[in-house]
DNA sequence: CTGAAAGCGCTTACAG
DNA sequence: CTGAAAGCGCTTACAG
């Protein structure tokens, strides 16, 4: 059943076929009557126009280019709501691109031009950053709007929605030291994500500021890894609180803990800086951080729409709020 | 900075547009020194074809379009996350489209008509069963393929990855009978999915060939009202096990209980049927029933492909194996 | 093996 | 307000 194209319309409602582009794109330019008449042909045939051709015609795909490193991540699963919802509202259509594992981000990028998107998203951090400047200088030659979502490279002048993770660490670092807490630990990761890097600053800041010196344990997202390393920690060091820069990774740490004899809060209080659904799935509930990641997607995607419609934009970067959550795992 | 078309190309080869366009979609046919030549000005001037201006040409897109319920829950980014790997692997970009609460499917199904897939992957089954059939009818009237991922509906003869839900889950339930437990209940939602309708049937069967009456207990997804449910489920009734059709939920329930004074699995052995990080995570870890999510997705992606190219397809429903994971939640 | 030409299904100045 | 025509950047028979 080959599809009705805008010919079949104009035909039908005996017209050409430039009206019956009119009535889509510009209706206000036309007769009110000869409006209708095509109207009532568009819905009896069930007409919608070919995306392609007209991506072709008018040199816009109403198409935005998702660029990340994994799905499957929780954060980037979020974001893609927020950004799905915001697409939608807006007509735009999704395409997803992930940089795999050692893949150059300039290949991806060539690929994503090639398929003609008016506008391209960068999810999270998890890509090298001095080939992540490459590359968004490549993308601002080509013209392309971009906007760098919960990720945020201060140096570059891109657009970008994020949360000041480092404001919102050194904030409850500093409430945890209001307590009286000396041996607050941090726990980060191995790579280095620049998220993290802004929540290690914040961290150190606090320490620092309170004349202690700043404690960061690193190890790995993997579960079946950090655990290994957590079991040592426990047994090596005196630990007060923990801050983790991932959910996963504070319940990890704190069943260990708990585990191994301790308390939680009572001998140790852990804090996740993300407020996934491990927070209200551990036992006892994790205290966290309340970082709206599916606002930040819905955010950068509306921002997005901006540059591509060549709206007015007063704010490039914009820093959403965050809120703590107190559960079980603070006094 | 306008991008480079084929006619750049052409005339920096010297040939024609015709021969461009034959050096990159079929090699074979042309000399190969003019080809070494055409391929390096490609090189030179990083050329790479318009998708767009192919797609319409040629009629093809190279695009598959992967309609949803939620992106953000975890086993869709998971499906997903096997589906780019093979999209990538074969060439073929993706856009995704959402079906929200309340949204018709079929109006979702003509925009994704309208963007020239040449494929369609329905994930999940979140959409409502008969409307999905009436969708599904409307595509294969379009002659476009389809693939039904990690949802079956049997009565329906469409292509399908998925795993056998209901062996799974009877299998699981007679272990539990073999050990002499008897009030083992199932929990499952309220809403009914088709696939948690499959788990259903699998525990029934075997609570029924045992001469047990099933107990199933029906809650939410959402872990801030199960809570609650489970709170009264725990004083009212005496439960020796539970199966829960979700990760989440078995980890809500298995908090629950023992909080309120049950050891686990001493009192109460508990079993997720998904496998999901939410099982390592949780204290202790959690017994399940591995599903390979990821692999549904790369599956189903490599099926379509084989559609999308004609090839020939010797089995259109392909079920995939499932293993048991032992953890801390059962004896 | 190569080129000229038609066509994919639209949009958009340009006339009228 | 409406239509004829050119063009978007490709592919693909058709000749040669």
């Amino acid at each position: 059943m080959a599809s009705t194209t805008i010919y079949d319309v104009a035909g039908a409602a005996k017209v050409s076929l430039a009206t019956v582009s009119r009535v889509m794109n510009n209706p206000e330019k036309v007769n009110p009557e000869t409006r209708e008449r095509v109207l009532k042909v568009i819905k009896e045939l069930g007409y919608r126009p070919n995306a392609i051709a007209k991506g072709l015609a008018s040199r816009k795909t109403t198409t935005v280019g998702i660029v990340m490193a994994d799905v499957s991540r929780a954060s980037t699963s979020q974001l893609l709501g927020g950004i799905m919802d915001i697409a939608k509202k807006y007509n735009y259509a999704i395409k997803i691109f992930s940089v795999a594992e050692g893949e150059d981000i300039k290949d991806v990028l060539r690929i994503v031009v090639a398929e003609q998107v008016d506008g391209i998203l960068f999810l999270n951090d998890e890509l090298e950053s001095d080939k992540m400047h490459m590359a968004i200088n490549q993308i601002q030659d080509d013209q392309i709007p971009v906007v760098l979502c919960n990720v945020n490279y201060d140096e570059l002048d891109v657009p970008t929605v994020t949360i000041d993770y480092e404001k919102a660490t050194y904030e409850i670092t500093k409430q945890l030291l209001e307590e009286g807490k000396k041996d607050i630990y941090l726990l980060s990761t191995v790579r280095k994500y620049t998220v993290n890097t802004h929540k290690v600053k914040g961290y150190e800041k606090a320490m620092t500021e309170a004349g202690l010196e700043p404690l960061i344990f690193r190890t790995s997202g993997d579960v079946s890894i950090n655990k290994y390393h957590f079991e040592e920690f426990i047994k090596n060091k005196h630990i007060e609180a923990t801050i983790a820069v991932r959910d996963s990774i504070a319940v990890s740490f704190m069943n260990i803990a708990i585990n191994a004899g301790y308390k939680v809060p009572e001998d140790i209080e852990v804090i996740g800086l993300q407020n996934t659904k491990y927070a209200v799935l551990s036992r006892p509930n994790l205290t966290c951080v309340d970082t709206p990641v599916y606002d930040i997607g819905a955010v950068s995607m509306r921002l997005l729409t901006k540059y591509m419609q060549q709206e007015e934009v007063t704010e490039s970067k914009i820093v959403l709020p965050y809120n703590v959550v107190k559960r079980g795992t603070t006094k």
